[in-house]
DNA sequence: ATAAGTTTGTGCCCTTTGTTACCGTAGTTT
DNA sequence: AAACTACGGTAACAAAGGGCACAAACTTAT
């Protein structure tokens, strides 16, 4: 693990800071399309991302849901710092997209740091800065473009997140990652694929170029 | 100026920083409508709102607007915050909504009081926090919530932010807000008057109970 | 091989929201 | 008073997107 460490972190990261982070964290190694955190739960130690994917979503009372954004190599979930530090409940699902390997660090831990370590303030308010502006990409994106854009934006994102042009996703998948209808995504889809930017198969999608 | 400071912050900050904030923070007493802040401008010292109402909001390429959240007295933008940390430009405008006083704190000030007081670490904090959240709500609003509800709400925090339930905007600036056209607010208000929630006016709206 | 379930394609219609155009009213300028 | 401007009301139409229904293609279980 501590190479890992090293290769992600430590451009942010002190010495002593890694050997804490060795000594008081837990590595897990999660697979594909596990929910490793839930609205409504309590949180007590926070997530750094040593490789995989994870993507973020927010739910509404009546179920629907909308993708937040993907977390990649070395970031971290700020919003669910910012319910641990407010003691308050999550406020989205974290679900990993790849096979995943994270060191979970108490929340303790995290504030004891924030006083002792330049570098891990530095870390965690650039993860609140890159949080805070992915945030207001999803903003301007359902705010100011429409669906064709939108899924087009979707794909991309997650051709680039996966490492992969199949996109091995179900059309009602992808609906649900846009709070939008089956329907809506078959019909978008199909009009990519006359517009030979990709073409579609039962269980993925083989991006060409978008 | 230390009065209203102590009244504001007393609860967060201890009195060496309140000494430095009045020492090194600048002032200001801006009136409503006014841009204090824009989008690509270099940011070099952030607000400390004492008192009144700023609101924020995000712009696309085309100019389209969309208002993010409000800030109150005692809170301060994170999102300016950020980038300050980040050194990069602004990502959006904000306008004093009704008549403000603002303490411009210089940004190297901001980043040598991380370190030096926690109560300082923990505002900056639970800013963040706080804009998070807010800003989690408006992805909701806009995502999962349609056009009444959204100007319901729009209108029940104008009233609330204002302290006054004469909201004084023609339909225009509404529609501006809200990101769609005159022609479709002035549909839905009137449809809210016919509810009784609220009384047009040339100029003003009264709003009765939303 | 057959049945049952899943995934995708597509036509039709409805709702919500946006657009255009035009009018009336109030206030302001000349 | 006439002309101009900003604001708001409304009708008619357009576009985007959502919902339903059903068929076809494919997969899995029996």
């Amino acid at each position: 693990m501590e190479e890992e460490l090293l290769g992600t972190f430590s451009n942010y990261f002190e010495q002593p800071l890694i050997d804490e982070i060795l000594e008081e964290g837990k590595l897990m190694e999660v697979p594909a399309g596990e929910t490793i955190m839930d609205i409504g739960q309590y949180i007590r130690s926070i997530p750094l991302l040593l490789s995989g994917a994870i993507k973020v979503l927010r739910e509404d009372d009546e179920g629907d849901e909308l993708l937040l954004y993907y977390l990649a190599q070395g970031e971290t979930c700020s919003v669910t710092m910012a319910c641990c530090m407010g003691h308050t409940k999550s406020e989205i699902r974290a679900i990993t997209e790849t096979d995943t390997k994270i060191v979970m660090v108490p929340v303790q831990k995290m504030e004891e740091w924030m006083a002792k370590y330049k570098g891990w303030r530095n870390y965690v308010f650039d993860s609140y800065q890159n949080r805070l502006n992915e945030l207001l990409q999803t903003v301007d994106s359902i705010a100011f473009k429409n669906l064709d854009q939108r899924l087009v934006d979707y794909l991309k994102k997650k051709v680039e997140v996966t490492n992969d042009n199949r996109i091995r996703s179900t059309h009602q998948e992808i609906a649900y990652d846009l709070h939008t209808s089956r329907v809506v995504v078959s019909r978008l889809l199909k009009k990519l694929e006359k517009m030979k930017k990709l073409v579609l198969h039962r269980n993925y999608i083989h991006v060409v170029d978008l």
